[in-house]
DNA sequence: TTGTGCAAAAGTGACTTCATTTTTATAAAT
DNA sequence: ATTTATAAAAATGAAGTCACTTTTGCACAA
């Protein structure tokens, strides 16, 4: 019997396409770790399809910057470097700062009364041992809904690759990154939004951001 | 006999890649035009390959953000509206900007010093009819040895995806865009990057973008 | 034990083929 | 003339095949 691996719903989808959301949930998971090797045609063989859409999906995953294959060779799952990690973070702060900025402007009270109801809803259950992926998931969709409402399709697209990025220094970092204060940091945010005070708000995304650089940098070091 | 148009020395390239520098240059060339339809199959004919290595290729620009395709539909050259053109320099005038404030503290003398021999050079000639296409490189030469010099790899590569966004612009722009007073915006620039200034190069550069960016939205709009 | 050379195995790049979908062209109908 | 139906042509997505390159494993030598 054929793996289902690829068993999803969307049907209609190309191939390739499902294909490259699997990869990137693997890579994004630790089940495929910086410095492996994903051959193709192994792959292939694997998820009971061609290599073709296989092909497509790693030419897309190295476009995307989680792997890198120099010619005729056999793609390698990219590994990251301090100094990535902290070039990372440093477009995360200009991006996301300049988002969190024109955001005070634009985003909507509903959007805004959903991320403080769904940040105090998670303070709430902060000590359950499921507050770890629930965090994540939160956090995503925080920075996500504030770089949507910076009105620009650019802004928030160069922001999602570069969020995608630090999700996969995840792998690399042994500790789990966690800490407790990133919560008030979002309340911060949130306040200052609330005000529609463009300048505070910058200043203190950017504040949460470094706090995580400084993190991560030292995970890497 | 074959056409004749991969005839590139980098043999030892991949095929998708070489067709994928050739239709970039189609697009920012205009001799692909917004609106065009990109028939894999048509373009594999013309080109004397098989359609897997243009397909390949296809599939690049469409990452990159110069074609799009529904399934089963054939890729066409995405069309800019007046937000993308604002968008784009918006992308600009927040990434070159930074890149220029950091570039004050980090670019070499020698590369400055050649800058502004180009510069000096453009300007004696700015008469000849040849102007404009040397200026088109010396810009870009300008802009790029900038944000390489802000020590960012990541910078470095959304500012030249967001460029490269700008020059498809001018496909769609019917009168020349052209302003006198870009040269003297450079030289601003640099005197401020010679200066170590970055407060002051930062906001040089921000005002030539911007200047840009004004014109091109009166031509869109 | 640690290299070195070489043949077998596996892998990629590109071409070809096949099934299905979309596009185009033509003809009939209003 | 313009729309609608439809059949032929052309295009895409995915699989299969072939030539050439890289990787692997093993025998042999130092």
């Amino acid at each position: 019997m054929k793996k289902q691996l690829l068993a999803d719903v969307n049907s209609d989808m190309r191939l390739s396409d499902r294909i490259h959301q699997l990869l990137l949930a693997r890579i994004l998971s630790a089940q495929m770790k910086p410095g492996e090797i994903v051959a193709e045609q192994k792959l292939a063989l694997e998820l009971g399809v061609s290599r073709t859409p296989v092909h497509d999906a790693l030419r897309d995953l190295i476009k995307d910057g989680f792997l890198h294959q120099e010619k005729n060779r056999r793609p390698v799952v990219n590994k990251f470097s301090v100094e990535d990690v902290y070039d990372i973070f440093e477009m995360r702060i200009l991006l996301e700062g300049e988002a969190c900025y024109r955001a005070a402007q634009r985003m909507d009270r509903e959007t805004l009364a959903k991320l403080r109801a769904s940040a105090q809803k998670l303070q709430e259950i902060a000590k359950d041992h499921t507050w770890l992926e629930q965090w994540a998931e939160f956090d995503d969709w925080f920075h996500r809904s504030i770089a949507r409402a910076s009105g620009s399709k650019r802004l928030l697209q160069d922001i999602i690759r570069h969020r995608l990025s630090h999700r996969a220094l995840n792998v690399q970092a042994e500790s789990p990154s966690f800490f407790s204060n990133s919560l008030d940091e979002h309340f911060a945010i949130l306040d200052a939004l609330d005000q529609r005070d463009g300048q505070q708000a910058k200043s203190a995304m950017q504040t949460h951001i470094k706090e995580s650089q400084t993190l991560y940098v030292s995970i890497f070091t």
